[in-house]
RNA sequence: GGCGAGAUAGCUCAGCUGGUUAGAGCGCAUGAUUCAUAAUCAUGAGGUCCGGGGUUCAAGUCCCCGUCUCGCUACCA
């Protein structure tokens, strides 16, 4: 086991193209926020680095559909999403970005070391050129008919309408979407970092030095590695980011994949003139929180690039999250299909702790969770304050009431007592364990645990029917769980940070630091504690039901949004004649089936009065090759061959295509001869 | 199609390298209790451990074949 002196903890930067959301939250932020309140209570060195991610392509579309600049959106978000971890207690050391003059000059620096070293190998391709705006397009610059479902306004990466995944010189009628004009391809360099060349030093340092990584992270590095790594381009043709530091290389930035972990660097460096201490230290300890989507750059990508550099270390650890759903669906930003932190913030006032506690105790671990408001509620209702809230309630209650606020004497202890505080140190170790094994859900359990202590405790002592007969023991009795009131106020800490201060206001002492965890003697007899208020309130339905209505509300306009879109738009007119030029008949299909290795395609057999031939058609999942032997469709049978798979397609099948994505053939209404002409 | 992860009580999850009657929290039922936000405490009911084969003295745990969910990836004229 390695012995580490210092901690650098990094947490996944998230995209100021919007708000932070209970998912971000559940999978990287609490999680992270547990693990590095741990470990400044635990007196340990550590640093906690975060900001936003503000370069990329999906900002400057964004900017462009608001009508605003690419710096406007990201100041906007960046405020917004700093401000809002900061009401949750998410106590990074700070949080930065990547619009900032330090990460500019550090990813620009780390580029220029690896390209001098020789790590880049420089490849030329063609690409579309946008003559008019003098700038090549990136793929979601293009825009054109998708090929597949015939939506016009398809963007060069994905047709929105049918869901496909493109490339952009896949789309018909290809245009910029920048000025509308038709681009043209054009000669364009890039670098590229192979990954192929650092895989063996990654497989030794994953798949042989850390087998006690996450199954799921384990897991994806292995199918990573195993499948064979690629050269992976580093710089790309846009206006928005950090410009290529080459000679030669206008109108280039680098790849947002490349810049953006360069960003916990620069956010480290403008935290501490000691930043490179963290960074290049052997005996420092990284751990990269993440979700699962940002396995491979976490695990494969970004360790190549320090390796590449040769300064640096590599993580010790990559503990990547699950998904969090929201009442049984995907979390959506572009659906709004989501509990927005600011909106929480507002919402629910006070209740910062009860966000972080639900969070954790549901957190994605090991597979996607399903945040539920009636969850909430329960966990609300029926473990803080049922749980926690009373057991503190109770002892500081009590103390008001015989001894008017002044800590009783602990007197000699029987068996009982000894058994239970024995209870204490156990319970410390275990969070501890679980804490350090990125098990927070557990450890968060554990740490109930001696709220449940305490209730148990009480009820078994009965102080309120001894105070009668034996005032004696009752004054040993309350010291105790005062004892463990103090303790709850420590151990709670790490995930409820709010609660534990409020515990700690009440009984009038400043933080106790962990050691002090486990502790009997962390009130002195005399000391008075403050007058008791309710740690947490119960959550009524009305509250939830607002919630709900709230997404109720959200589905309804996703709705009427999808039909809006439901009908595209007519296209521009094409003459008679160009209509004349396809040639589109009735055919019946002869055979069907599925090709192999593919999810989507189907090979035809089919009769088309003129002659029999073979279709290739992706309609594998709407349709059961069975299910289509003996219909009658139509085809576009003059259409250029084309080869898929493998297979001679000649023509194609006309279908009809819902909002949803979902097809289906088209029939004549009555059987019509093979071969009839459609027009 | 390939790859990765998951599937265990009504719900959310533990079960490490195979070993006595499969565990926890919540919910539910019954009882106790009243200091406490009708909170607490005790007891109990609830499980073909996704399905089917196999290895073994012994399988939730290992192997093979399926099914379903999530993610990555190829294909979509």
């Amino acid at each position: 086991m390695k012995k580490f002196k210092r901690h650098l903890v990094t947490s996944a930067l998230p995209y100021a193209n919007g708000p932070v959301h209970i998912g971000h939250l559940a999978g990287v932020y609490v999680p992270s926020d547990i693990y590095v309140r741990y470990l400044r209570l635990r007196g340990e060195d550590v640093v906690w680095v975060c900001g936003s991610d503000e370069h990329g392509v999906p900002i400057t579309i964004k900017a462009r559909q608001e009508g605003v600049t690419p710096q406007d959106i990201v100041d906007k978000y960046h405020y917004m999403i700093k401000s809002s971890f900061e009401g949750l207690g998410i106590s990074f050391d700070i949080y930065s970005r990547t619009t900032s003059a330090t990460h500019h000059k550090t990813a620009s620096d780390f580029f220029r070391t690896l390209y001098d070293k020789g790590e880049f190998t420089e490849k030329t391709t063609m690409q579309f050129y946008d003559e008019e705006a003098k700038q090549f397009l990136a793929d979601r610059y293009v825009m054109g008919t998708c090929p597949h479902c015939q939506n016009d306004k398809a963007y060069g990466d994905q047709c929105e309408s049918c869901g496909t995944t493109l490339n952009s010189i896949d789309l018909i009628n290809p245009r910029s979407a920048i000025s509308g004009s038709v681009p043209v391809m054009r000669e364009t360099k890039h670098w590229y970092l192979p990954l192929d060349k650092h895989e063996p030093m990654l497989r030794k340092w994953i798949l042989d030095g850390h087998k006690e990584w996450k199954a799921n992270v384990y897991g994806q590095c292995k199918s990573w590695l195993d499948l064979g790594l690629q050269p992976r381009a580093v710089s790309r043709d846009l206006d928005w980011g950090i410009p290529v530091p080459v000679e030669g290389a206008e109108g280039k930035v680098l790849y947002v994949w490349f810049d953006a972990p360069i960003g916990y660097i620069s956010a480290t460096k403008d935290l501490t003139p000691d930043w490179e201490k963290y960074w290049k230290s052997e005996d420092t300890k990284m751990v990269h929180f993440i979700g699962k989507d940002n396995i491979v750059f976490h695990c494969i990508v970004f360790p190549a690039m320090l390796h590449a550099h040769g300064e640096y270390i590599l993580p010790e650890n990559v503990p990547g999250n699950e998904f969090l759903n929201l009442e049984g669906d995907k979390i959506s930003t572009s659906r709004n299909w989501a509990v927005w932190l600011h909106e929480y913030l507002e919402d629910f006032p006070g209740k910062e702790d009860v966000l972080r506690y639900v969070l954790c105790a549901n957190a994605p671990e090991t597979k996607d969770n399903d945040f539920t408001w009636k969850d909430f509620q329960a966990r609300n209702n029926n473990e803080l304050v049922a749980v926690l809230g009373n057991f503190v309630n109770r002892a500081l209650v009590l103390t008001q009431k015989y001894y008017e606020g002044a800590v009783p004497a602990m007197g000699e202890l029987t068996q009982y007592d000894k058994d239970i505080l024995s209870e204490l140190p156990e319970i410390k170790s275990a969070v501890e364990e679980n804490i350090e094994n990125y098990r927070f859900r557990e450890a968060l359990k554990e740490a109930m645990n001696i709220a449940r202590l305490g209730n148990k405790y009480l009820a078994d002592t009965e102080p309120w029917k001894l105070i009668k007969t034996d005032p004696e023991r009752v004054k040993t009795i309350m010291n105790i769980a005062l004892q463990i009131t103090a303790n709850l106020a420590i151990v709670v800490e790490p995930f409820m940070p709010f609660t534990s201060a409020k515990i700690l206001k009440m009984i009038g002492k400043e933080p106790f630091g962990w050691d002090a965890l486990g502790r009997t003697d962390l009130l002195a007899a005399g000391h008075v504690i403050a007058e008791p208020q309710l740690l947490f309130e119960k959550i009524e339905d009305s509250v939830i039901e607002a919630q709900l209505e709230k997404l109720a509300a959200s589905r309804k306009a996703n709705a009427a949004k999808e039909n809006g879109k439901k009908i595209e738009e007519q296209k521009g007119s094409v003459s008679f004649d160009d209509f004349g030029g396809m040639d589109i008949r009735v055919a019946t299909v002869l055979e069907a089936e599925k090709i192999a290795k593919t999810k989507k395609l189907l090979k035809l057999t089919i009769d088309t009065g003129i002659d029999k031939r073979t279709i290739v058609s992706g309609i594998a999942e709407h349709y059961e090759p069975a299910d289509l032997v003996g219909k009658q469709i139509l085809v576009l049978v003059n259409l250029e061959p084309r080869e898929l798979k493998g297979v001679m397609s000649q023509g194609m099948i006309l279908m009809a295509t819902d909002p949803s994505g979902k097809m289906v053939v088209v029939s004549p209404t009555e059987k019509m001869p093979n071969g009839a002409v459609i027009g």
